[in-house]
RNA sequence: GGUCCCUUCGUCUAUCGGUUAGGACGCCAGGUUUUCAACCUGGAGAGAGGGGUUCGACUCCCCUAGGGACUACCA
């Protein structure tokens, strides 16, 4: 490969969602793009007219634009190319590289069934015929060599040599003139001016054969790293089953972006020790040779784990707009002053979250509008002794100047001891009667959440209800 | 069937011939404690099997086994 600027691109075929692992094949495209200075491109491989639909072109956009996975150029659609590529094709044809078959489909399984029966590559009659019935219908096929090997060298899997006569002689142009898959993306890739491909190991055989093309073509051979696949939990396909496998299901699952980059990164590559690491750190970190050559599982406690981490560091008000979107999608009632109960109350709840749908869950007991329910469960814990206790602790917090975790604390234990009792004796019946029953923090925080009043009313509340 | 790829703790990985085989997640125990989570401390836990090469192999080679991909006029 000469001395060029790197040029890498992610090749997705737009027939449904956008698969996790296309996810991590853009990734590392990406990564190995900002690692030498280069560029990300992308090709929407549109070729297939009856699979492909603009809903599932959209559904790319959004899955990179969501990883923050940003081509640096406009994306290139590659039905729009044919032209090029039957012009490529000719161009073979002339050289005495491709050859017209006319086999009918039903040969072709014939002699598929054949050659399978004596393992070997399928051949056609045609291949040396050099003829030209112009009307008739046919492919073109590429006339691969017969002789000798060829040698993918694989900046992941290392050189692999593959024996030529176990090559067969690819469809080009289809009976209807359309280019097939081999051809359009070497064509575009050279015209792209894509120097590494970097892509799934389910393409690794092709590119022996697409190796032969480039260079039947007399074009520079890219770059190739393929990588391994990403499997689910047991080791099997990835697969509905396994919870998700669509970019847009961890979104919906409450995944941040920055968590599943981070993820991502470490299936299939890593840097010493390092698991936790900016996006920086990640791309100047990034080299092919360090990608694992082995398939990985995803593993949801580590995401959890990371997710949670970067939960932690997000900005409060990010995770109060996606808060709210979660409770808009939950039909959850929000009312005029929530924003500053979520911005309160996300800081006291967000280090437990694993998700932001936990976290949502997590702001619920401050949302709540009084007088709440409360469960009979808790009812039950509204004692006489433990009533009268939580009026005198309302008293005491109503006297409270400072509405904060720490001086909140230290009065809760200060009435616990003015009390001579442990917290245990009241805590739980406190909660209860904050939180009505819903997951909350711990009491301060709880306090701080709802503010003074709110606190001091849902107590009233709940005091009187017992009376 | 054929071709090709893969194989270190449960999982993701480090090691690039010489290490008590390291880290992270998870797990177990203890701590903290008003719930859950988080957090702190400690612990258990691995080179698929068999042959070579070598003074010395997780590391190099071969075989076996087990996974997987491809084998479309899909991409």
């Amino acid at each position: 490969m000469p001395d060029r600027p790197v040029v890498t691109r992610i090749a997705p075929s737009p027939t449904g969602a956008m698969h996790i692992g296309t996810a991590r094949t853009a990734l590392f495209n990406w990564l190995y793009a900002k690692h030498t200075g280069g560029k990300f491109l992308l090709r929407i491989e549109d070729t297939d007219r009856e699979r492909s639909t603009d809903a599932a072109v959209q559904v790319i956009f959004d899955g990179l634009a969501w990883l923050g996975l940003t081509p640096d150029e406009e994306p290139v659609f590659q039905f729009a190319r044919a032209e090029r590529h039957v012009l490529a094709a000719q161009e073979l044809l002339a050289k005495g590289a491709a050859y017209r078959c006319y086999m009918t489909v039903e040969e072709t399984t014939a002699e598929r069934e054949i050659a399978r029966a004596e393992g070997r590559a399928i051949r056609s009659p045609w291949r040396d015929a050099e003829a030209n019935f112009n009307d008739r219908p046919h492919v073109i096929r590429f006339k691969s060599p017969q002789e000798g090997e060829t040698v993918i060298r694989d900046k992941v899997k290392g050189d692999i040599t593959f024996q030529n006569k176990d090559l067969d002689d690819l469809i080009l142009l289809r009976t209807d003139g359309t280019p097939t898959y081999n051809l359009a993306v070497i064509v575009d890739d050279h015209e792209m001016g894509i120097t590494h491909v970097i892509r799934g190991d389910d393409h690794l055989n092709n590119a022996a054969r697409q190796t032969q093309i480039y260079e039947a073509l007399g074009w520079d051979v890219p770059v190739w790293a393929h990588l391994p696949m990403i499997n689910g939990p047991d080791g099997k396909k990835l697969s509905k089953r396994h919870g998700a496998q669509a970019v847009s299901e961890f979104d919906e699952m409450g995944y941040l972006p920055e968590a599943m980059r981070n993820y991502l990164a470490r299936l299939g590559w890593g840097h010493g020790n390092d698991e936790i690491f900016t996006d920086e750190q990640a791309a100047s970190w990034f080299e092919l040779e360090d990608v694992v050559g082995a398939p990985a599982r995803l593993d949801w406690d580590k995401l959890n784990h990371l997710n949670n981490h970067y939960i932690r560091l997000a900005q409060i008000e990010r995770l109060a707009e996606l808060v709210t979107k979660i409770h808009q999608t939950r039909d959850f009632p929000r009312h005029d002053g929530d924003q500053e109960i979520l911005l309160r109350t996300i800081p006291l709840v967000r280090d437990g979250a694993k998700t932001t749908l936990e976290l949502a869950d997590a702001t619920v007991f401050a949302l709540k509008r009084r007088p709440l329910e409360l469960p009979d469960k808790i009812k039950g814990m509204l004692t006489e002794e433990t009533s009268a206790r939580l009026g005198r602790l309302r008293e005491a917090l109503s006297g409270e100047p400072v509405w904060e975790v720490s001086e909140l604390e230290a009065a809760l234990r200060g009435f616990a001891e003015s009390e001579g009792v442990g917290m245990g004796k009241f805590g739980p019946a406190l909660r209860g009667v904050l939180s009505g029953g819903s997951p909350a923090p711990d009491l301060a925080g709880a306090l701080v959440s709802l503010g003074k009043p709110e606190s001091l009313e849902r107590l009233d509340d709940a005091l009187s209800q017992a009376a």
